[in-house]
DNA sequence: CTGAAAGCGCTTACAG
DNA sequence: CTGAAAGCGCTTACAG
C-alpha cells in the first residue's frame, strides 16, 4: 500500500492542494462542507500528511524533545510520564531520546539532534554532560547558541555561575537537610552518607544532598566526620542498587564501622545498602537506621518501608512544561531556576540507635 | 545564531550544493581534499543538514522508532537500552515514543506516527493494543498494511491465528512452568498465582505465565484450584507493586487462605505481594514462599532475595535487532516468532512449607 | 472561500 | 570528480 500524497487526494476530491492543506490543518478559511468532505476522503484513503515535508515548510514543530542521558531509572520515568501529559494538554507531542553515556561523543550527538530536529522545545531530563565539569559547562554554552527553547528538568544547569538555561529540580539540599535532621532528632550522631561521587561537581544531586547532610550536622552541632562518607565504587552508576550495595560493602569491610544510621543518596542505593547491611549481620532498623531519597514505589514496598524524601514528580513536570512553554512563547524571557520542596515520609526504617 | 543551509556553505566553499551534499554524505565520488575542506567548513560554521529536507528526498531514514504503550517499567528500560546499543552498532538511531493507555485513541495515534514517520523500522516494546482483543487484532492488521518493517518485542503479535509480524519474547510459559515446578519440588501444593488479569486474552504475559503455572501443576498431578488465582484489582497496572499489594491484600482479607507459596506475575508484583503478606503477619519464607518473574535488580536486592526467572534482556534485544534489520533488508522475509528461554535464579524467598 | 505558484533544504540522475 | 537542474510533499502569501 503506497503512501498517498496531498496531490492525489486533491485530485480525488476535485480541489486544489492548497484547499486540502487548509482542510487538514483546520484553518478557518475553508468551507465547512469542503473541509468535512476532504477529511472524510483522507480517512477513507488513509492519507496522512508527510511530516518531513510539513516540517521543512513550517520550520518548527509541535514536538517537544526530551533527552535523557546516562542513568535512566524509575524516577525519570515517572517524571517523563507526567511531562507527556502536561505537554499533551498543551497540544504538543513528546519524543524521547536516550543517549548512553558510553556513546562516543554523546555531547556532540545531542547537539546534532537538537540542531537537526526543528523541535518546538527541548527538555533535558536527568543529568547531562560529562563527568568533566568544564566540558559540561561548554556543552551548556554550545546548546545555548542553538535557537531552540530548552529547560533542564531534575538537574540544574551546569554552566556555572552564569546559568544559561532555566531548570526545575527538587530542592536536594533542603530535602537532605530535613532527612538528616530527622535522624538526628531520633538520637543519631554517627550518620554515614552512602553514594558520594568522585567528581568535584557541586551541582550533581549527590553533591547537593551531601551538602544538605552537612548543613544539618552543623545545625545540630554534630561534627562532620569525613570517614562516614561512603564513596561510590561503581563508576557512572551512582544512583543504582548495585552501587549502594558495593559501596557500603566495601566501606564496612574496610573496618570503618560505628555508624548508627545510613543516609543513601537515593532509594535504590538505599536498598542496595540495605543488602550490604543485612549481609554484615545488621538488622534495619534495630541495629542501624536507613533512609533514602526520591520516594519511589520501591521505598514504600521495601521491607522495612523506607523513610525517604518524596519528590513531587507531578509538580516538577508541570513546572517544567510551564517554563518551557512560556519560553517558547517568549524566547527572551528571563532564566528561571525552580526548586521544588520534597516531602519527608516516614517508613519503618528508622529507630533510635541501639543502647549498646 | 540562525541555521546555515547547504547553499550558504556551498557559497562559502566555492563549490556547488551537490558537492557539499556528497561530501557530507561520505560519497565515494568526491575528491578527498574537497571532502575534507567542506567538512572542516561545516564544522567551523556549525552546519548541520536539515533532517526534514533530507527525509523528504530520501523517503526513509536511519531511525528506528520504538513504541512503548501503557505500563513502562524497569524491564522495558533495560531492554530499551540494549536495543539502542544493538541498533547503534548497525548505524541506526533509535527514537522512543511512549503512548499512554489513557490517551484518546492511542491506537490511531500510533498508526499516525508510524505512517508519518518514515522510519527505517519500528519496534513495539511491551504490550500494545487495547484490552479489547478484537480491537488489538484489528490494529495489528492495520499496522501490517503500512509499508514499514516492524517487530514486536517482549510481546507476541496479538493478531490471532495468522500472525502478521515477527515477535521476540521470553518464553513466559516455560519460565512459569519451571518456577512452579521448583516450588512443587520444595514441597508446595497450595500455590497462589498473583496478578491474573481480567481480559480473556491468551497472549498477555500474565496469561501465558498463568498457563505455565497450570501446566506445571498438571505435570505434578496437583489439581488446579481456581480459588488460588489472585485476580488483579488495579486496572491497567497488572505489573506494578501496587497491584501485587492490593490484589494480595484483598485476597487474604476475603479469607481465602491456605496457600503456602505465592507466585507473582512479575518481580514488582511480588514485592507488592510481599508487603501484603508481611502486614498479614506472615514471614517470607518461613511462613510462605514467594517468587517473581523477570529478574530485575530489585529482585536481587530485595529482602529476602527473590527467587525468579531472569529474562535474558540482552539476548531479547539482540534478536529483535537482528530480525528487524533482516526484515528491512528483505521485506518479504518470513514472519519469525522467537521465544527465548529465561533462567531460574534461586534467591532466599523459597523454603519448604511449614510443618503445621 | 478557493486556486495557481513559489519555495522550504535537501539528493540524485544527468551531463560534462 | 564537479555542476546545473529537477523534484521530494508540503504551506502560504497572493490574487481572485
Amino acid at each position: 500500500m503506497s503512501e498517498m500524497t496531498i496531490k492525489e487526494l486533491a485530485r480525488i476530491c476535485g480541489v486544489a492542494v492548497s484547499t486540502v492543506s487548509r482542510a487538514m490543518n483546520d484553518r478557518s478559511d475553508v468551507n465547512p462542507q469542503t473541509r468535512t468532505r476532504i477529511r472524510a476522503a483522507a480517512e477513507k484513503y488513509g492519507y496522512v500528511p508527510n511530516a518531513s515535508a510539513r516540517r521543512l515548510k513550517i520550520g518548527s514543530t509541535d514536538t517537544i524533545a526530551v533527552f535523557i542521558q546516562g542513568e535512566f531509572g524509575q524516577l525519570l520515568i515517572e517524571v517523563l510520564q507526567h511531562l507527556e501529559v502536561a505537554f499533551a494538554d498543551a497540544g504538543y507531542d513528546v519524543t524521547l531520546s536516550h543517549v548512553a553515556d558510553t556513546q562516543n561523543d554523546h555531547a556532540g550527538l545531542v547537539e546534532r539532534i537538537v540542531r537537526e530536529g526543528k523541535f518546538g522545545g527541548v527538555v533535558f531530563l536527568g543529568r547531562y554532560g560529562s563527568a568533566d565539569r568544564e566540558a559540561s559547562a561548554q556543552l551548556s554554552r554550545r546548546l545555548g547558541e542553538i535557537d531552540v527553547p530548552m529547560v533542564f528538568c531534575t538537574t540544574p544547569d551546569y554552566s556555572g555561575s552564569a546559568a544559561q538555561h532555566s531548570s526545575i529540580s527538587v530542592d536536594d539540599h533542603a530535602g537532605a537537610r530535613d532527612l538528616t535532621a530527622h535522624l538526628i532528632s531520633r538520637g543519631h550522631r554517627r550518620i554515614a552518607f552512602v553514594g558520594a561521587g568522585e567528581e568535584p561537581d557541586r551541582e550533581h544531586a549527590w553533591a547537593l544532598r551531601l551538602a544538605g547532610y552537612r548543613a544539618a550536622l552543623q545545625d545540630a552541632g554534630v561534627p562532620f566526620d569525613e570517614s562516614l562518607v561512603v564513596a561510590s565504587v561503581v563508576e557512572g552508576q551512582v544512583y543504582t542498587m548495585r552501587n549502594g550495595y558495593e559501596s557500603t560493602q566495601r566501606w564496612l569491610q574496610s573496618g570503618r564501622a560505628g555508624a548508627t544510621a545510613f543516609f543513601a543518596v537515593c532509594d535504590t542505593a538505599a536498598i542496595g545498602a540495605g543488602r550490604a547491611l543485612i549481609e554484615a549481620g545488621l538488622s534495619v532498623p534495630a541495629d542501624v537506621s536507613l533512609v533514602g531519597f526520591d520516594g519511589l514505589d520501591v521505598a514504600d514496598y521495601y521491607n522495612p518501608r523506607l523513610t525517604t524524601i518524596v519528590q513531587p514528580v507531578s509538580e516538577i513536570a508541570q513546572s517544567t512544561a510551564r517554563v518551557l512553554l512560556a519560553t517558547m512563547r517568549e524566547p527572551a524571557r528571563a532564566i528561571e531556576q525552580v526548586w521544588v520542596r520534597g516531602r519527608l515520609v516516614e517508613g519503618a526504617s528508622v529507630a533510635a540507635p541501639p543502647a549498646s
